[in-house]
DNA sequence: TTATCTATCGAAAACGTTTTCGGAAACGCC
DNA sequence: GGCGTTTCCGAAAACGTTTTCGATAGATAA
């Protein structure tokens, strides 16, 4: 009945079982095993995208010789280079990246890591970053962590499998523990930190002025009078968010003024959370006269709370809020903040990393601090 | 001297010049060329993954035994995949994305491309398509045009290189003509617009209200005894454009309003444009009454422009925006506003696109339409 | 017994590159 | 003409998977 494959007679042919939902036969002259296929419809093939074996086919060449053609190798003769690149052009060969990056072991990717897009400062890194990869050739993968800690492991999970030559982060504030960096550093993962960075590990890293800018903010509300300055402090894990809380009491101590925890808060940059700041400080004996929040944001918010209750900004309470957005230039009165330049630092992170990847053994990690600005507005100047 | 490679004696074996810098020998009993290789002091190779290989190697069974394990093939034996299991979690494999990806034609990234990451609106779709896409195991690689229609390209170029499975495009406000696009269409890319979209090419799109929160708005401003309405419309190139400033003139008509050009102007979304427009409606005879931003931004700008110069707003001059952020509610006045809901926009667009490329050929292209909220608020409420 | 079947596995091809190594031919020089 | 040289190119391996196809052993049915 069915013919055997290799002596195309049928005489000596039995079943033999089924496998995979085909029958099986058995060749007993040859002993050869065999299914029958049936006639298989045969698809159209949806067109392939030319290859490198495709071009050499047209040319009668080896596949060698086009590669050799394409990647400006000299051990080529320059008229065989020329039709190689003509056809090539003609029939639109595109490389594939994936065969590329498998053989040369490394994808031209970086992959980002931060902890919430739709935040104006993470967005501007990301346009920063983007510029500077693009420029070098690197094309960048993004993930979201959400400011989950978990989140944030797979998300440098995923990146490492999908073989990113390199990583850039910046922590979300869940994250205390970091054997998940640790873990890629060791096995040799180029990663680079940035504004919220940590320093367990020995990384690159790029960090904002945050003792600085907060230092020079609050020294700013002192200079204005102020002395019962109240802080909303960010969460405690951050390591930005104690070096801000480091430069606010350095500027009080700088100046003689006592500390006092009940104007201390430690809020999440969650909204709501800054008006029950506001809350526990208005019920104080002795109300603060100048606010600090170590985000703008927060800033903002306890300013519309105040306005609504009547307060006078900035006569009765000064605000000042650790970075900018144009929202506090807008706003009425407009925020005195640390102005920062997150492009800037995307740039800066960038580079750092890019550096790194290209001179993996020779690169020493460093750290590089963002210059900021004491942008002086209305909601702080009471002359 | 040297010994050759074959028999192992050096009598017969002569020079014959050199290849790459290394000096090149003949072996006139074997007839083979060959070169000498410096003893290479071997590098200590940095460790690499585990491989599906190594794990086989160290079961002593097949790689595509390793494999069927790995995907819950039928085809092994129940104890077979359990060990593989648990040696592979051992020697902690992980799948080597590109290999998966290069075999299977198939890479489970989506391209997006973005005129600007550092608009809100834009960074909220992103979250949103993040969000989707990973959901359903989806990665995403960002691209911005910058408002260039030659960059667009190029993002498209090199998505398209990185072998991305689909692509979520907003079009540039330079982009008129949509080659790149039809392209990647015509060679099967599962392509999705979403908000600047392109009605030359029969692509899933989603987009806004456009016509009906303009008209909306106008209607608004209508209601509140405006007569004398201007429009500061975006780039005449932009399909949303002409679709909000239908929206404007279909309220007019339907109150009876007449249209006045002079009353319309075209602006880029650029910062300080729109107050050229502000200048010359103010130097008309008939000054408007009423102005309708067809990008919030523009609207806030105008505002504080007009109130700079002492203007009341809404009495004199009665504002609203098309769009929405924090901003435009803290502002004062509060500004009326067409709220449009961007993170749901990226859920929307990424879900299509992601239906496209999973039905590749059975999927229809269909137009959906997302739902936005007229927010009235104080700069255009009058009574 | 013998013919068939099932369960399970390995070998090898394929995906599209790049790179290594050697072969063929032509060239130059005594 | 013999020797050394250079130029240009092809064959094949490698990157790490998945998939196809056949092989084998034991089980079952005839």
């Amino acid at each position: 009945m069915v013919p055997c494959k290799k002596c195309r007679t049928a005489h000596n042919v039995v079943k033999a079982g089924f496998v995979r939902g085909k029958q099986r036969l058995f060749c007993k002259t040859c002993e050869l095993h065999f299914t029958v296929s049936l006639p298989q419809h045969e698809e159209p093939k949806a067109a392939r995208q030319t290859t490198i074996v495709d071009v050499a086919r047209a040319l009668g060449v080896a596949p060698s010789t086009v590669s050799r053609a394409l990647n400006g190798s000299t051990d080529i003769n320059s008229f065989t280079r020329q039709e190689i690149l003509r056809v090539a052009t003609e029939m639109d060969y595109r490389p594939n990246l994936l065969a590329q990056s498998l053989h040369r072991g490394e994808t031209h990717t970086i992959g980002v890591v931060i902890p919430d897009i739709e935040r104006p400062f993470f967005a501007g890194v990301l346009a920063g970053i983007q510029k500077v990869a693009t420029e070098a050739g690197y094309r960048v993968m993004i993930c979201q962590s959400n400011e989950s800690h978990s989140t944030e492991t797979l998300n440098v999970q995923a990146l490492v499998a999908s073989r990113v030559d390199g990583l850039l982060i910046s922590h979300s504030k869940e994250t205390t523990s970091f054997e998940h960096i640790k873990l890629q550093l060791k096995k040799g993962l180029p990663i680079v930190h940035f504004d919220r960075v940590c320093d367990e590990v020995d990384t690159a890293k790029v960090v904002q002025e945050d003792f600085e800018g907060s230092f020079a903010l609050v020294e700013h509300l002192i200079g204005q009078g102020c002395r019962r300055i109240a802080v909303c402090a960010g969460p405690r894990e951050l390591l930005i968010s104690s070096a801000r809380l480091q430069g606010y009491k350095a500027a009080l101590e700088k100046h003689g003024i006592e500390l006092d925890e009940s104007l201390i808060y430690h809020s999440h940059f969650k909204k709501g959370e800054p008006l029950l700041a506001l809350e526990k400080w208005l019920a104080l004996d002795a109300r603060p006269d100048g606010i600090f929040a170590v985000h703008y944001a927060n800033a903002i918010e306890i300013m519309v709370e105040l306005k609504k209750r009547n307060f006078q900004i900035p006569q009765e309470v000064a605000i000042v809020g650790f970075g900018d957005e144009l929202i506090a230039e807008l706003i009425e009165p407009s925020l005195t903040v640390f102005h920062l330049f997150p492009f800037a630092m995307g740039e800066a992170a960038a580079s750092l990393l890019i550096d790194n990847i290209i001179h993996r053994d020779t690169f020493m990690a460093s750290t590089q601090k963002m210059r900021g600005e004491l942008r002086i507005r209305q909601s702080s100047l009471r002359s």
